[in-house]
DNA sequence: CCAATGCCTTGACATTTGTCAAAACGAGGG
DNA sequence: CCCTCGTTTTGACAAATGTCAAGGCATTGG
């Protein structure tokens, strides 16, 4: 594949900075591919052959033990996954599918290795990026540690206001289903946890959701900045 | 401080085929301290100053929200901690406190972005303990989601006895109330876990555990290597 | 030796969360 | 338009986990 006459993938903040010659030589026998919803792009414990980047659509990480499956977050352009296993050269610890039609560009992880000891302004942005991944998952296990259930849903809708218009109109993404794995509960837990939140101003209609009383729901979810603010 | 002079910390993994100049120039202003148990070393929320390495004694990270409080890792010889918001300059989202005495290096935040750029071998490191750190974040993120408490106990006690003489004698290094904070329980379950384990050949005696029965243990805990095995 | 302290355990109970089954709802295909 | 399918909601119940209070046990310091 030949990447400097593509802009969206140019363009894509990782790649920011980067000499064209050492771009173009990562791209090579790199795909740029679209995928129907509900395919299996990765498996754990498989080696890492590509580093994965949602240019379009979105894509869901899993993963399984026990006979139970459980969705360790889903990810929305532009995004990279399974950033450490490449690194390390080690085997995914996550399975990845998508969830809509998506567009993803596959680099080879020799590429990006041999990308990073060239040209060291994006050695410096893949470690920003594998940092921002960790700091994620830290985010996210202390939500699992220190949050109910209930007060880990209010704190998702806060955060999905305030990261759109902040008018209290917020629309889901990804069905009721998945949302519920992503947030830690099961699907009827989920239904109830809104059932409750109805009392702080949480009106459900359908994937539309109206928070009308976002003091009272702050006041429920007491959000910590540690965990829910992105930019820090 | 002088670095070249002080082999336990010459040795450190991290430091490997690090040139010594390099070596002591990022150790320049660097402290090498012993600190007495329960001293807080770092604060979440605070800005990075510092890159800190557990060289002797124990770590703990925890958070708090809520008025709850957390621990999300025990670290002990040798571990970085806080190195994501050092290559970010980002605050910390943990704060850390010594458990034991404790002997912790610290190297201010811009040597370590120094020896990067200067030291190609030593940022390959440095991405490699990240990467490290990454994966350990969501392997207990796939232990909490996966597994109820019981089990995550069970497989504790399984990991810890194959990672020393793997005969079935496990010595616990941690208090239990620091133990069921790190296994995402109170005290209270944990004593319970440990009753309900008794059935399966678990034999406690204070700190002292005894594994009679590995295999009906193992039964219940369906150890997976893609949370338990460190090593992958 | 005793008292005091802190840790751990136990019991009783409340809350949270999960499970199973059924009904309601909604989108897409004939 | 109706049927079908999968999602979502609801109810009833079970299991897991948390909370509170009390007691046991070991350690420490007088």
């Amino acid at each position: 594949m030949r990447g400097v006459e593509i802009p969206e993938i140019r363009n894509i903040p990782l790649f920011e900075g980067m000499e064209d010659e050492s771009f173009d030589l990562m791209l090579k026998s790199s795909y740029f591919q679209r995928f129907p919803p509900q395919v299996q792009l990765i498996t754990e414990g498989d080696p890492p052959d590509f580093l994965h980047i949602v240019v379009d659509g979105a894509v869901e990480l899993f993963a399984h033990s026990n006979n139970r499956e459980t969705t360790l977050a889903i990810l929305r352009p532009v995004a990279t996954f399974i950033l450490a296993a490449v690194l390390k050269d080690a085997v995914y610890l996550m399975s990845a599918r998508t969830l809509e039609p998506s567009h993803v560009l596959m680099i080879p992880s020799e590429n990006i290795r041999a990308a990073m000891v060239r040209d060291h302004r994006f050695s410096r942005q893949i470690v920003i990026e594998l940092a921002n991944c960790y700091r994620g998952v830290v985010r996210a296990q202390k939500s699992l540690k220190l949050r109910t259930g209930v007060e880990r849903l209010a704190n998702f809708l806060i955060r999905i206001d305030a990261r759109g218009a902040g008018d209290g109109k917020v629309r889901l993404l990804e069905d009721k289903k998945k949302l519920a794995g992503l947030l830690g509960m099961t699907p009827e837990n989920l239904s109830r946890a809104f059932g409750t939140l109805k009392k702080y101003g949480v009106e459900v209609d359908g994937n539309d959701i109206t928070l009308t009383n976002l003091e009272d729901l702050k006041g429920l979810a007491k959000p910590n900045p540690l965990i829910d603010d992105r930019s820090i």
